[in-house]
DNA sequence: GCTAAATGTTGAT
DNA sequence: TCAACCTTTAGCT
């Protein structure tokens, strides 16, 4: 369930599990067996994300990279770990805990210059303090793509997926077909700082929750987990706001949702 | 029990 | 544009 919000959050409860303790690594799947070997028995210096893509640092230089792609996951517990079935890329264990890797898209040894083109390639991630919005703005202002596009492009924003695309453009009642350049700096100003806040609430609550609680409440009394979302996987139901159906088409690969009325072209 | 789809990316065609 | 990666879950039967 990986969007930016879920990358963070796995850094800072790795961060808390293994920082400064020796680990064991091993691959249970033979798919990273290699990698295993060289890094079991260090020290782990330095849990970092950036985007969708997180990095492990060792006491001997070496550099882990993983992305977890669409189906890729973590679980861990208090030993003793469970017995290896199916594919287990990864295994690291403490003294106290154990982590599993599972389907990522990611899970190799890197040197320092990889790690760099990789971050290179990467627009600025709302969820780091640091993130300059301007550098996408650079990127939107000149492009005639679809914001609904560019806000996938982890060249132009990294952590963002398809949840955070489809709410965000509604809660900025903003068509998802509008050109980059035809959007108003001010505009795009005000998106950036709802993805900051809303993919910070992604980290906190461990999930996306988009709909503010009145509209929420309005239709269902008690909230529930498919509150979440004004327009995410509604497709066929009725706008939260207008009442209009939701639609839904492929875009950049991958299903988007919006509503007509709410967000005109 | 089976199938399709899913919060993602890459590399071949 | 499409298959591959490889796992989980929702929605069928």
């Amino acid at each position: 369930m990986p969007e930016g919000h879920t990358i963070h959050r796995l850094a800072r409860e790795h961060t808390k599990l293994l920082l400064g303790r020796p680990v064991r690594v091993s691959s249970p799947q033979g798919r990273f067996a290699a990698g295993a070997a060289l890094v079991d028995g260090r020290v782990v210096t330095r849990v970092e994300p950036y985007g969708k893509h997180l990095w492990y640092r060792f006491d001997g230089g070496e550099l882990l990279h993983v992305h977890l792609g669409l189906y890729g996951a973590f679980a861990g517990g208090v030993l003793p770990a469970p017995e290896p079935r199916g594919a287990l890329r990864l295994r690291i264990t403490t003294d106290e805990q154990w982590l599993d890797l599972r389907g990522p898209t990611h899970c190799d040894l890197v040197t320092p210059a990889e790690r760099k083109a990789v971050l290179a390639r990467l627009g600025p991630d709302p969820l780091r303090p640091t993130a300059d919005p301007d550098l996408a703005w650079q990127r939107l202002a000149r492009s005639k793509t679809p914001i609904g596009q560019l806000l996938m492009n982890q060249e132009v924003l990294a952590g963002v997926g398809n949840v955070y695309r489809a709410e965000v453009l509604y809660r900025a009642a903003l068509s998802p077909f509008r050109a980059g350049r035809d959007l108003e700096r001010e505009r795009w100003d005000a998106l950036w700082l709802d993805l900051v806040m809303l993919m910070r609430g992604g980290v906190r609550l461990g999930r996306i929750v988009t709909t503010a609680r009145e509209d929420r409440e309005r239709r269902s009394g008690t909230p529930t987990r498919e509150d979440s979302h004004y327009v995410y996987r509604r497709d066929g139901l009725p706008c939260r706001r207008c009442g209009t159906e939701v639609r839904t088409q492929v875009m950049a690969g991958r299903n988007l949702f919006w509503c007509p009325v709410c967000q005109p072209a």
